[in-house]
DNA sequence: AATTTCATGTAATTCGTTACATGATTCC
DNA sequence: GGAATCATGTAACGAATTACATGAAATT
């Protein structure tokens, strides 16, 4: 059923850029290098296969700008090929924001699902952050040990870098302890005016 | 003549580790893994095929620990192959933490130049910490450039991810001009007392 | 004796890249 | 009319992963 082919981080950029908006290629790999540009950049040679790939999984479908009954000669004109989401595509793209997956993966995502927020629910933008703070911890529990185990055996630039390392990610911890306590007001907030503001809670496990 | 396969940062991680002392590769993955427990972790399904390259071009050997004198009938006990660098291997290393290449790897490469500093000359040293400064700085104008183009355009949670990101790169060239004033600092210190610390410069181009 | 940890490997797969190849459109 | 940029793709390759498979040694 599932492809074998278009998962990755790509997919769920694509998907997600498609999904504020239709585009071509060309256009939606600057969007992306534009939106990602802190983490990572896609190539064509990437992007292509993929929206093949989306396409033959129905994920997304493409509109050439052919009006048939005006110009039948100006057909020649067949470059810019727009995709759009498809029902089955914001399906997935759902599917992808919201579902937990290796760390690696989780990892690898976190940017984009993050850059794709305002286009998220408010319970799930809560259990990414929670999530990404929660991997971040333990990372930082196993590095702290790590350090400890080795203290005072390891040369100078090596703790050099451990440390830099540690309170980078410390630093992140921080920034995530803010947006978490910002969703959560805002929550609240909404939820003295509103009710259901609560998501419906999937199955337990 | 270059091998086929063998490159990344797993080969320049393991030359450097078995530099510093004969290993085999269960603990050499542990070491790895406490080495660069904040970028990355190698699976053994990476390690081996690794080491076994390394051993077809002849950057490293074995020493299975066999006396042939003593009791052949324990050669059934054939655990624990320990692997150590040939000249070879050395020379490779060296080219490895020298020779620049695609900025891709200079970046996924300089946590692990990075954590051999103390087995690297001090001029070669500089030259890492300086050209990575200069790529996050390149990096720094293009994200600015970009985020001034969209400025306003952007949702609150792209703006607070290009901010945080930015921060972070920021703070980074911050500990590398920290870094590369101390190295600087104890080059000329040396170079009071001691004559020939400078680099033999290589070819210009 | 059983379980955990040590130790070594292979096969298939994944996600992405670089280099190549082509052609239309716009700017000068 | 020539250069730059827009636009779409393909083929070959790269680096590492996961899942699998095996067995010896140490601990309980």
């Amino acid at each position: 059923m599932a492809g074998k082919r278009g998962s990755g981080v790509l997919e769920l950029a694509v998907l997600g850029l498609l999904n504020e908006s239709p585009m071509h290629g060309y256009e939606l790999r600057k969007r992306l290098n534009a939106l990602l540009g802190m983490f990572r950049a896609f190539s064509y040679g990437s992007l292509y296969p993929c929206l093949k790939q989306l396409l033959a999984n129905g994920l997304i479908v493409e509109d050439r700008p052919e009006e048939p009954n005006v110009a039948i000669a100006l057909q020649s004109r067949r470059s810019k090929i727009v995709y759009r989401l498809t029902a089955d595509g914001k399906e997935r793209l759902q599917h992808l924001l919201t579902e937990a997956g290796p760390a690696t993966w989780e990892d690898e995502g976190f940017g984009v699902r993050f850059a794709f927020f305002s286009h998220t629910r408010a319970d799930v933008r809560l259990r990414i952050l929670e999530g990404r703070r929660s991997r971040l911890e333990e990372r930082l529990e196993r590095l702290r040990a790590a350090l400890a185990r080795t203290r005072e055996r390891v040369d100078h630039y090596t703790l050099e870098l451990h440390n830099h390392g540690l309170e980078s990610v410390e630093r992140e911890v921080r920034w995530l302890n803010e947006l978490i306590g910002r969703e959560r007001a805002a929550q609240e907030n909404a939820s003295t005016s509103d009710k259901n503001q609560d998501a419906p809670r999937r199955d337990g496990r």
